[in-house]
DNA sequence: TATGAATGAGAATTCATTCAT
DNA sequence: TATGAATGAATTCTCATTCAT
């Protein structure tokens, strides 16, 4: 069971870029960074709200690290718990945009699923602000993320691509038959967000460095080996 | 790989009495008011830190469910804090005396394995409260369970056990050597936690019930699966 | 040893405006309503410290009695205590400045102390705030005097000058020779402040109201008298 | 004008006992301790209120302090205030009573006179505790001094023997004439009185220490120098 | 857009006092 | 007398939100 070396993905959060150059071309006494000041706010808020949750969060901080005061805040968005949804909904979004780009079709299917979970653990590992928002979101019981429109069925591509890849599978003799692809999905994403969202109180138990570059790369295996050996024809 | 019906252990949490049974057998003039109001302050502490996580949990909401008055809360505990702390504690410890009284000794390697998955399961099914204080102290960073002496080393010795199952597997030829009991511990908590912990984000995703008694016994099944084919020698 | 009658000095607490002066002539839309509110937190603040000691005071009275919302105190300051130090610090300033612009150089060394001594004790008793602040700083200790960075070094000055002017004395033959300039300047203000700052007690023990104009002239007079025969050259 | 080395006069203020002296003839099931109870919650309360004033002291500090419950303070006292009064008449009276019974009629007037001012600074020095129940008295305007029946005309006996020892001082040609016998006693204390209550504040102005040995020595000397020179006839 | 000031409804905590035993 | 528990009314401080300019 060889590991490949598979290039690690994701975007960058965009941070807030230091105000006032002052030679820069927006001259005429601020005429563009009203453009800057709504992402400001969001990639703020998205810091504030992953750090300290919903409740936690306060919009005096979120207003003084973007750079601007709270009265623009409320001119953007219609309150703090708008703004929440907002950020969340961007950060889910983006997780289901790659979710649903992700294109393993031309991989033999245990190379694909193999894929799938590196690609999982990375993606994780690069967006810790998504893994707070969702510790966060299930602490409220998901309320918000219930009460928006825009992130209906948002695993569900994934679950059919799942489906594929394990029919494909069976097919050509090297997966087991009976798999439920909800239940392997979940599995996936267990295997990696756990050991991100529960870095904290896991190293209150396990006294080495949960975090460090080689703790990862041993933990991102061991989730690949896992749902592998799960897939394997039975010995 | 047959599914044991395993008994489904872990105490539910003490709840608070209605305070003035009338007709109660504790006679004349309320025996000792006091022996209860720390013991209920603290069991409603726990379904509001539970319900809302420490930002978002309210004293006065405490004071209220707990029959009492919030000066008593006080009186008792230095603050909102270190309440919080002493609920995280006792239910803390409680894992970890279910944990450290496992008797799997006396089983097979593998059965044992599998009784202890099915165990992590239960436990944390029949403990919702559990979750919901891990899912908000990993939003904390864990500081308030760093900052408590009371419970270091709380998992080592369960995966000194697993170790010694590991070793006595490879003995008997049921599993295969190589395997990190630390990888492990995590992966089968991650299998059972996240599934309760994600409950909540995940039914956004997929439609059907989650928390179904028969999606529960689905999902347990599952871990135990994927545990299983984990250990087993290679195909 | 003749009486002059010096003018008092001591520019009387600036007191806060009623608001909502309808015809002023600050025009439309209340030009800068922002300016004010500051200072009249400080006015209303002075009073209420100065009345009930930090400990007796209290932030709600404040911001009644400064017509502003109890909120403002702590958007402009941190809390009660910096309040309170900002209050201590500006009234006790004014004193130092006072102090310093004394001009006493052009007179003659006798007279000039006359006049010290009839300054101070005129200045205290406009500044009845400053009494009783120094009461309550005193009963803290002086803990937040200490604490205070602005007010390092304020009687020296003061002292400064009258070793001058003790050493002028002597050089004319006025005064007689060895006095301490500390010990006198603690009993020009002792013999002026105790006055004030124990009329309520003493009010308790001699029945004659203390501080009547007559009661307060007779007491200047003595004060100065005091002083000067301490300084006279010997009988 | 030589010093006299007067010895010094006050009784030490008397100090709560240890508990539980577990030989000690309070035998049978604690019959003494109650006896000792009240003396001990008015020791506690007098510092408590010496050292924090009446608004600042805590109920909850004194009866920890007095090494009782808070239940006990109200069943001796019926209320902090009333437990305030209480304190203050003690101190209080203790000075008057000293007062009362200094014995000046035998001295010579001038000689009567130094050893008042010794006397009183003596006092003062002995009784921080009383300083500072006067600062904090003075602080409520004496509204619980003039309240209390116990405590009439405290000064007014000295006053008599000061004017006294006035005229008698005219009479034998020491002490000038005209002297007002209120204003003297008015400036005995504060010489010294200010001294000490106002030595925070002073510290913070003058480096060295007011409270040295040799710093009280030095202003005991003055204060007798500056009465003393007072009363002298006219260069 | 942008800002400093303003606000009212809470939120945590304190405190003098009383109760039950 | 003595005590631990209980209470309600403050009290300090916070926070999301809005206003005026």
């Amino acid at each position: 069971m060889n590991k490949v070396k598979t290039a690690r993905i994701g975007d960058p959060p965009a941070r807030k870029q230091d105000r006032e150059e002052p030679g820069s071309p927006a001259s005429e006494k601020a005429a563009k960074p009203a453009e800057n000041t709504r992402p400001q706010i969001l990639a703020a808020a998205a810091e504030e709200f992953a750090a300290k949750g919903l409740a936690g969060a306060r919009v005096d901080a979120i207003a003084k690290s973007s750079g601007c005061n709270k009265a623009m805040l409320y001119y953007f968005f219609k309150s703090k718990e708008d703004l929440y949804v907002e950020v969340l909904e961007n950060i889910y979004a983006d997780m289901r945009r790659y979710e649903r780009d992700l294109d393993l079709a031309h991989l033999k299917p245990l190379e694909a699923i193999r894929r799938l979970v590196e690609f999982k653990f990375d993606y994780l590992e690069r967006h810790p602000l998504l893994i707070r928002l969702l510790i966060g979101e299930n602490l409220n019981d998901a309320s918000y993320l219930k009460r928006s429109k825009r992130m209906r069925s948002m695993h569900l591509p994934l679950v059919h691509t799942i489906s594929k890849l394990l029919e494909a599978g069976v097919a050509d003799g090297t997966m087991r038959p009976g798999i439920d692809p909800v239940q392997l999905y979940i599995s996936i994403s267990a295997l990696s967000y756990f050991y991100f969202s529960n870095a904290a109180t896991l190293a209150t138990a396990f006294e080495h460095d949960l975090l460090s570059p080689a703790a990862k790369t041993a933990r991102r295996d061991h989730a690949v080996d896992v749902v592998l050996r799960y897939l394997l024809v039975a010995p």
